[in-house]
DNA sequence: CTGATTATGCACTGATCAGTGCATAATTTC
DNA sequence: GAAATTATGCACTGATCAGTGCATAATCAG
């Protein structure tokens, strides 16, 4: 053995997701990530490569946040169009948090040019994937439960209400105001119920 | 008088738009904006100003486009829920074309560091309001008509819409394919018809 | 204590960034 | 044609970028 590292992975991996949720890849500069992290760019590269690198892995971790955070309604077993309005509710609460107010990491991810990476593309298409399963989950549970008329077309429903979520993400960041945010989901949620 | 410029106004804008459309304010360099406009360095800064004077008026530019361009259904007299169904479906169109699935300069300026920039915060405001209230104004109009219930709550209503074209041009930008875009379009308008 | 191993600090690289100084080119008025 | 005015081309600035080489520090096993 030897030397042993002087910081946490996860406190790091912790640090690197918020710089770059606040400010992007783009303008995330090593120095910052040198600060975030208390790392020195040396620590940096050799415990967790390159600055690629380094986002991936905030990434991964910012679908894992958000599923265990935002997401839990809609995984709990019996999930149904109570879970759909929790989960929509509970993001409008996050929003208004001083972290909420970056947005997601993955939406905003998607607009950059590193959005155009495979590997970042990847990571986008995940995530959304992820929501629009958890939906129409849910969904499909409460319509086999008889709330939902039997017309209604469940994957739409679920591609529908993942344009909400990433609406509130969006509106977030650019600072609408919470009334606007909450008008959505409540005018959205009119759809099943 | 004196040497007379060998560039077209318009042009210039119009090329320097596409430029941070397509990558954004801080992926679009100085020598991006040369090649995009095919003006020298020196000519840019004394006909327009320094980058982010350039960007602010791509966003100027990219407001009155997309209100021609996109909005244009609800801005007719007359307008009532048919245009706000014109409106999303046109923008699901425009969604398909190599320029749409940029999404929208606003949108994707929004989620960038550059977003906190007070007169960019102030660019994405003035759009924003200007959607939502074109989309008030038909739904009033439609209320009027007596095509929406007396129940319905217009302002939230056009919240709501304002929702769904910002996340119709997130998940453009996103690669999402053309159905979810029409799956969410689909159910959004059921709830005025 | 010694030697091996790994983590860290620091100074450096070449590339690129936004922005500028200056000479020159092109066009006007006179 | 001369003088004035403005546009453009080009080389340059200092700053910052991501990434690296290398010496040193800290810990291990023996």
């Amino acid at each position: 053995m030897a030397r042993p590292k002087e910081h946490n992975e996860e406190d790091v991996r912790l640090a690197a997701l918020q710089a770059f949720w606040r400010d992007g890849y783009a303008d995330t500069s090593l120095a910052d990530l040198e600060q975030a992290t208390g790392l020195g760019r040396r620590s940096l590269y050799n415990s967790f490569g390159d600055k690629k690198t380094i986002f991936l892995r905030a990434l991964e971790d910012f679908r894992a946040m958000a599923a265990t955070q935002n997401l839990s309604p809609l995984d709990a077993p019996g999930a149904g169009a109570d879970a759909v309005a929790a989960t929509l509710n509970g993001l409008v609460a996050v929003a208004k948090t001083p972290q909420g107010a970056n947005g997601c990491l993955i939406c905003n991810t998607a607009r950059e040019a590193a959005g155009r990476d495979p590997d970042v593309a990847e990571q986008v298409n995940l995530y959304f994937t992820r929501i629009e399963r958890s939906f129409a989950k849910a969904l499909h549970t409460e319509k086999a439960r008889g709330g939902l008329p039997e017309k209604e077309n469940v994957k739409d429903l679920s591609r529908f209400y993942l344009g909400v979520l990433v609406s509130l993400c969006v509106l977030a960041r650019a600072g609408a105001p919470a009334k606007t945010l909450e008008a959505i989901v409540r005018e959205a949620l009119k759809r099943i119920r």
